[in-house]
DNA sequence: GTTGCCCCGTGATTTCTGTCACATTGAAAA
DNA sequence: TTTTCAATGTGACAGAAATCACGGGGCAAC
């Protein structure tokens, strides 16, 4: 697929290389694409779809980070491919997914090399870095309720409709929360207007 | 003061040029290094003390997130320098504290020249994202029990001692939690014969 | 000494959230 | 049409944690 519009501030050289060396690969949505305590042999640029990265508990539970859309890089991939270590996190196709894979061995010459490859890791560590905070400041100081406001906000964002199309066990889980209290509160909103809830989608008014 | 053991790894070039640019600092045991929101301006390596890296609530609540020794680099205060952003996060000192100050200009270049550079600040990216990691797993999957000996027992091999001069209020803050709680289950945990409570201060078993 | 100030202990109560049990509903499959 | 099953609604209850209200105790300044 034609990647390039993805990532304007690359440099040509840069293009080309990547061109050469990284191999594109697809997902369906539900794969899985890395695991905890995997070892990472490349750095994920994503081309299409939606990668959820979360976290997973002992009993299965999985607990939402943040999502990575096209244009988007794997922060914890390029770490970790750099020093070839295992990553902490899941990472699961939630839509149809299309991925550029480079291989670690050219992380050292591209961050020497090219300045814009240079940027775009750091942009893409310190955004991540920034969600994870997010993350942090929601979990540690917020109620579930507006937990879950924020939630569905960044999820109509992300997708850029107002229409969200999610069950209600789906949100407990990404919350680590369960489906009864999800329900309540979100009857809640509908009270309020914020939301008009349907069978498996919810309005945001 | 002699800092050069602390960072064995560097090369004799990188030292001699972080000796000639970079400054010592002295921070007192209480003050705030960076506020949420502060453009960064330089890059700290501590050298000595420690640094509490927290998210202030609108309360005025501390959360813990991570404490940076001698040997450590300041995540946040690299990549922010490099791009010249501003932090999301709070750092203090909990000890006296001497850092390393190298100003956002040598950053480029470090990282071009020196690999041992670049190998450091990968790692404490990777280090740092890491200990955020855990401390979402904590505060999202793990009951206040759990957190609570979670952190006496990081607090206890920071400081590499068995007995931690602390007060429950100042748990209470870390973790966000209340004091009353936090005496409750310390109460517990001495009749299993965890810890053995003092004014001020924990004995761990 | 005594005064004042933190620190700590502890019961009572409330709020939030998780869990259990079941009813209802809607949509797709048979 | 009926069947079936996942999604949703709701009441009752349990447990964790926050909050309120005090009381006692240690320690330092006066």
């Amino acid at each position: 697929m034609n990647w390039k519009q993805l990532f304007p501030q690359f440099e040509p050289e840069l293009i080309e290389l990547i061109e050469k060396e990284a191999t594109e690969r697809s997902f369906n949505a539900g794969d899985v694409i890395m695991r905890t305590g995997q070892y990472i042999k490349s750095t994920v640029l994503v081309l299409e779809g939606q990668i959820k990265i979360y976290r997973e508990n002992q009993d299965g539970g999985e607990f939402l980070m943040y999502y990575l859309g096209p244009g988007q890089a794997c922060a914890v991939s390029m770490i970790c491919a750099i020093q070839s270590q295992t990553s902490e996190i899941m990472a699961k196709a939630e839509e149809d997914t299309e991925v550029l894979m480079i291989p670690i061995q050219l992380m050292d010459e591209m961050m020497n090399k090219y300045k814009t490859w240079y940027q775009f890791v750091i942009q893409t560590y310190k955004g991540r870095f920034d969600e994870l905070l997010a993350v942090v400041d929601n979990i540690a100081f917020r109620n579930m309720d507006e937990r879950l406001e924020f939630y569905l906000k960044r999820y109509s964002e992300k997708l850029g409709k107002k229409n969200i199309e999610v069950s209600h066990q789906q949100i407990a889980d990404d919350l680590n929360s369960s489906r009864e209290v999800i329900s309540r509160l979100l009857k809640k909103m509908e009270q309020r207007s914020l939301v008009k809830l349907h069978r498996n989608m919810i309005e945001l008014s």
